[in-house]
DNA sequence: CCTACCGATCGGTAGG
DNA sequence: CCTACCGATCGGTAGG
């Protein structure tokens, strides 16, 4: 089984389709939009893909597993809630900046996944939340204060989405530390008062 | 000239289109849904507006209005960084927070403006960040710590339509004084170093 | 992968 | 504010 170079057409649909739907939306973007930037007329298109709603639980849900993954994996090894914080941030921001315009459907656009995927989307969607929160749970921090520095984490790494150019003035790793820093800083000074 | 107590026809569809909009996007709802719920035909919401576009165009310049009117307050009135920093995130929460509709079709929908709407509206949100940028300098705090405060504020500004409640356990008041805090504590701890 | 085409629905207008 | 309607465009299918 040889190493495929370039990508399968049904992934080269995807990739367009994350650009597109991140540049102009979901609802905005049609199939016939698709199928310029693929040099094809809209009706090819079908023989690769379903819908134009699979394409959006496609790489909605690839995006999911991502961040669970990551998400598991700083619960498994991890031990105290500075580290797990910190971890926790670093690879959520390492999974958007390697992969900007899935990262941004999956943050923007999933209100427009279809029945049933948009009800089992928002339920894993705040599972995860519940681990996140539960990850950096020692007792160790104030109770309001854990859930808005939750809320600042998930706020500002989202962001990172309208923002980071790659080769810009901060890599991910620097946002990563000048976040965990903001964050911790502000929640350990409530301990030390 | 009395107290208008009733909103005029026209300001009751702009109301009805700002939580559609927000509920559904603005590419998502059509004037069919919009007159559905005013209890009319679509065909009768044109004697009162012009096109979907208008009412697109009202709802984002009405806010980019309050935002940046808030902040000529702040640069006119408040001297220090701290001070400055506080109030602006201070207006900025209580914007957000007493018209979430409008701001969140403001901060989320406003990429289908029509031109030349379009083009005015990103020239004036560029202006608006190197206003709120140059409001806190004073060459008190590292430059790039700077500018990710910024890019912290707002974005943790604008995530707050995704999850305030009125009446929750923060009201607006709770919310800057934590992301004050959060930004101020992460900023002054560099200085102190 | 294409040509040809379809039913549905969109924003919007005419005319009263 | 309604009925009646229109041209455009949508996602998608048939058949090759």
């Amino acid at each position: 089984m040889q190493n495929e170079i370039k990508l399968t057409r049904k992934e080269q649909i995807i990739t367009t389709a994350e650009l597109l739907f991140k540049e102009k939306g979901y609802m905005a973007t049609t199939m016939r939009d698709i199928a310029r930037c693929e040099g094809v007329e809209a009706a090819s298109l079908y023989s690769h893909i379903k819908s134009k709603d699979e394409i959006l639980i496609t790489i909605c849900f690839r995006m999911a597993e991502h961040f669970e993954m990551a998400m598991a994996e700083v619960n498994d090894i991890y031990f105290n809630a500075e580290e797990k914080l910190r971890m926790a941030i670093k690879n959520h921001v390492n999974i958007i900046a390697s992969d900007l315009n899935a990262s941004a459907v999956f943050l923007k656009e999933w209100r427009h996944l279809p029945e049933p995927e948009l009800g089992e989307f928002i339920s894993r969607r705040h599972e995860f939340k519940i681990i996140l929160q539960q990850g950096i749970d020692e007792n160790v921090f104030d109770d309001v204060d854990k859930k808005f520095a939750v809320l600042t984490i998930l706020s500002t790494v989202s962001w990172i989405v309208e923002w980071y150019k790659p080769g810009g003035v901060m890599n991910p790793d620097e946002i990563s530390e000048k976040l965990s820093d903001f964050i911790l800083t502000g929640l350990k000074k409530k301990i030390l008062n």
